[in-house]
DNA sequence: AGGATATAGTTGCAAGTGCAATCAAATTTG
DNA sequence: CAAATTTGATTGCACTTGCAACTATATCCT
């Protein structure tokens, strides 16, 4: 069996790291909303993030860039969560062409009993793994992966 | 717009960074395989972890679980690669409920091609973006999660 | 031994995804 | 100003995925 050029040992536990990590703590997130409320992972970020924009509404695509999700692939999701009535759809006025996803008081109120099942999730599989300290270079190197 | 019981800071930019970082990575060294060699990050997943077994063999559920796939999802994987002469299949002697996926030599080179466009992605995209320290604080941060 | 249970792997099916094409509205440009 | 281009968003389509059901073989247990 011949022997492939590969990277020193660090720089293997940490890229098979980002893989298996991100593997088993988003499949462990997931999991626990879906059990829980009854939505997936990639909804509570939609979610998530229309809340964080003005008076819980956001453009379809920033929502996209924001969920790392393609557009198109927002569009279904945003369908699926107005199905549900957590949020709706509104026409924008000052450019017709867009629209807006806007949080309902049902989304309102999902999102955050959500939020509790999430941040538990995060603190057990996450952050109770890890000092302060660790922590913190931990979001340090991944801020900078990200430059 | 009501404020939702949250991380603090530094918590929060771990958190977010698992996602985006692992999301761009994962999104770089996937579209840079395709381009150079026509095949997924997914399907060389495959092949590197088929190459690290004895022969260039690996049972099919030990291969879904290096490669973080389902089995289904690994029976058809392997199907695709095998359609396209990188694999073989060969039942298994000792279990006949079992299979290996075997490397054929074509799928040896495919593999050594396409590895060298992987570490240039890895060094490109994440390793030179991090000192050696902050590598190992990366790596130590990771495994820790998975315990 | 032999029936019950567990394990390896594949298949049908439904769901989620991205790309390319499309439509509508806005903006640029000649 | 009208035509050309760009932008926001959705839809058709093909592809990948996982779950549940299934087949075949192996193991357990009385």
């Amino acid at each position: 069996m011949e022997e492939i050029a590969w990277l020193n040992e660090v720089e293997m536990r940490a890229w098979r790291g980002m893989l298996s990590a991100h593997a088993q703590l988003y499949g462990k997130l997931d999991e626990e909303l879906v059990a829980e409320h009854g939505i997936t992972f990639a909804e509570y970020e939609v979610l998530v993030h229309t809340s964080e924009g003005e008076d819980g509404s956001i453009r379809m695509s920033a929502l996209a860039d924001a969920a790392l999700v393609s557009r198109s692939g927002l569009t279904r999701r945003v369908q699926h969560l107005v199905a549900q009535g957590y949020l709706e759809r509104r026409r924008c006025k000052e450019d017709k062409r867009g629209t807006f996803a806007v949080l309902t008081s049902s989304g309102w109120t999902k999102l955050i009993e959500a939020s509790k099942t999430h941040i538990r999730g995060v603190r057990e599989h996450m952050m109770s793994k890890l000092t302060a300290q660790e922590t913190e270079e931990l979001a340090n190197a991944l801020e900078k992966m990200l430059k």
